[in-house]
DNA sequence: TTCAGGTTTAATTAATTGGTCAATAAATAG
DNA sequence: CTATTTATTGACCAATTAATTAAACCTGAA
């Protein structure tokens, strides 16, 4: 079943409107304008807005937990993970802006749609990573190298928000400060520096 | 012009039904069922639904700013502001689960609606805030209580990012890590002290 | 060449949904 | 008590939009 051209253009098009505009905002034949075909291709190929949804949606995870998976399984000690970590969540997620807002909102909106992607349980991002992450703390902090108090979850909680919140409130982060698109990437470069340093900093001991 | 019953349970209604679907997902007549009247009322006090999302949007800005305001403003010392103000969004944007998602979501659908609510540059809270913030810091960078590469916006950001993104991801972090509502408002409160003591600590010389 | 399969199109349908309106009820003023 | 304004209702309209369909169009195999 490879994917024929129009079924391709389709979903780089869907995957565009849909991350702006969210499931509800978008609209089929905008979909269909911008990928230069017939309305009716997306029902031939999808069935569904829903169904063509899901796909999209079902992509732009799996484009995203590889990587995460990628870095937290590397062999590397905590500080360097941490910084790889910082990396790779401000580049990919400032490389696709509308990522985040995506995930995050119809997440929120549809907490059901979790199950079927993001959550495998036994083998998946947090089956794994979390107890993973906690040996690897666990390490450091008998090396003495990090405070005692410092839990898994709530480091990786707070790196997250650290590189995501800044991208998903780009727009009004722009405005309000008043910087245009250029200064917002230099900004965001330079923070990965700045968010490493800062997380290092706050669990030293 | 004082607001009359009706007019109240329906923006209360609206309320509710646009933090949760926002301007797209939100439907006219949910919004009528669940106050309890019916759907022309909505057209007859607030015009359109464009209009009633506007004052939805209006009232949860306004909910907001002030109260950031006052800590900004109050008068102590930089560590106290910082725990003052990590307590209040907490407890702020827990209190009203949807709002944090609704005002970034919207607002980066929506970049224009930003200068109407928010941005009063001469006096609003970015116009102020930020300078305010700006000789405090300097203060204590020259008293050696700090690093002296702490920029305010940064740091600002930083605050931000740490308290509402996990408010904003709520259902994802709850659902991946299998927290009740309970526990999560539990896990939230104990982050007042520690995202304080997270962000302190590294800001610290 | 022809036929069969999948592909594409234009036109149409069906459902949803924001918005209106005329009739009615309730409240208020005179 | 009556007239007038204000509030409320249910039925309806118009526009939008997802979905369907039937016919046309390829394309490659026989």
């Amino acid at each position: 079943m490879k994917k024929t051209p129009t079924e391709v253009k389709i979903l780089v098009s869907a995957k565009k409107v849909f991350y702006q505009k969210g499931l509800k905002g978008a609209r089929m034949q905008e979909i269909a304008d911008d990928a230069g075909v017939n309305k009716a291709m997306l029902h031939y190929y999808f069935r569904s807005k829903e169904k063509l949804f899901d796909k999209v949606f079902e992509e732009s995870v799996q484009s995203v937990t590889p990587v995460l998976m990628n870095v937290f399984l590397e062999d590397s000690d905590l500080n360097t993970k941490i910084a790889h970590l910082v990396e790779m969540l401000i580049d990919l997620f400032m490389n696709e802006p509308y990522l985040s807002n995506f995930i995050v909102n119809e997440l929120s909106q549809n907490p059901e749609k979790l199950f079927l992607n993001v959550l495998d349980l036994e083998d998946g991002l947090i089956g794994k990573v979390i107890p993973l992450i906690n040996q690897q703390l666990q390490v450091e902090i008998e090396k003495g190298n990090i405070n005692s108090e410092i839990r898994s979850a709530e480091l990786i909680v707070n790196i997250m928000s650290l590189c995501l919140f800044p991208i998903m409130s780009q727009t009004v982060l722009q405005k309000t400060l008043g910087i245009d698109d250029e200064r917002m990437i230099r900004f965001m470069n330079k923070r990965k520096q700045t968010v490493t340093q800062f997380v290092l900093d706050a669990i030293k001991p």
